[in-house]
DNA sequence: CCCTCATATGCACAAATGTGCAAATGCGCT
DNA sequence: AGCGCATTTGCACATTTGTGCATATGAGGG
């Protein structure tokens, strides 16, 4: 069983390669990105902060979906959530995130 | 039916919304992120051109699922096949792909 | 206390996804 | 042609995911 690639490009993959745990993470947040329903919220709340009437009626989607959607956002710790008497606003939590998007679209030619 | 947000910002915000093609290349694309093996051979692939067999043999993942997965990759135009005889080598079609990854480990502070 | 509105949760279900075995294909060699 | 190796493909299966209805929770106002 002989190697095709040589032993010090080998070693250099492989102390390239993340931890695990990295690469779990990272596969999660992108998982996160990954729907339609949800990059459209991540879009809007990049606009304005919004609460889940609004986001739901503006980017005509059910309310529950939203909801849904917004609960996993919220465990990616992409969108937090501010409570003002009835309503409850959402807004990116961390701006950052409209980088990776950029680079999406950077790499998309979009 | 009272709006919660003021007009001026909906427009805003509606405008800013991507059209469908675009959130569904963008979903599409993250989608291919979104997954522990392939983020690994994003990676490995970052690092130097390897073939199928030395991929799943350096990232300790079976040979059939690589394969799968590199087909998905294709599919998505991150990575590309160079035929040799024998072997077939992939590498990454567009470094700007390694972009992603970097805003996403910045996200992610990591 | 009851009504209304904003939001979340439980549940069910169809659809998509990741994985690996078994078998097929492709290519060079003798 | 026949063999061996590299890679892909077909198939099956368990698991995860996205959605929306029905229902619950939570908060303010009469």
């Amino acid at each position: 069983m002989e190697n095709l690639i040589d032993n010090d490009t080998e070693q250099t993959v492989i102390h390239y390669i993340p931890r695990n745990a990295t690469l779990h993470a990272l596969a999660e947040f992108f998982s996160a990105c990954s729907d339609v329903t949800r990059a459209k919220i991540i879009c809007a709340l990049a606009m304005s902060e919004m609460c889940v009437t609004d986001l739901s009626r503006i980017l005509e989607i059910n309310q529950t979906t939203c909801s849904h959607q917004l609960r996993l956002l919220r465990a990616a710790d992409i969108v937090k959530q501010r409570r003002d008497g009835k309503i409850i606003y959402y807004s990116l939590k961390n701006r950052k995130i409209e980088d990776v998007l950029m680079a999406g679209v950077e790499f998309l030619d979009l």
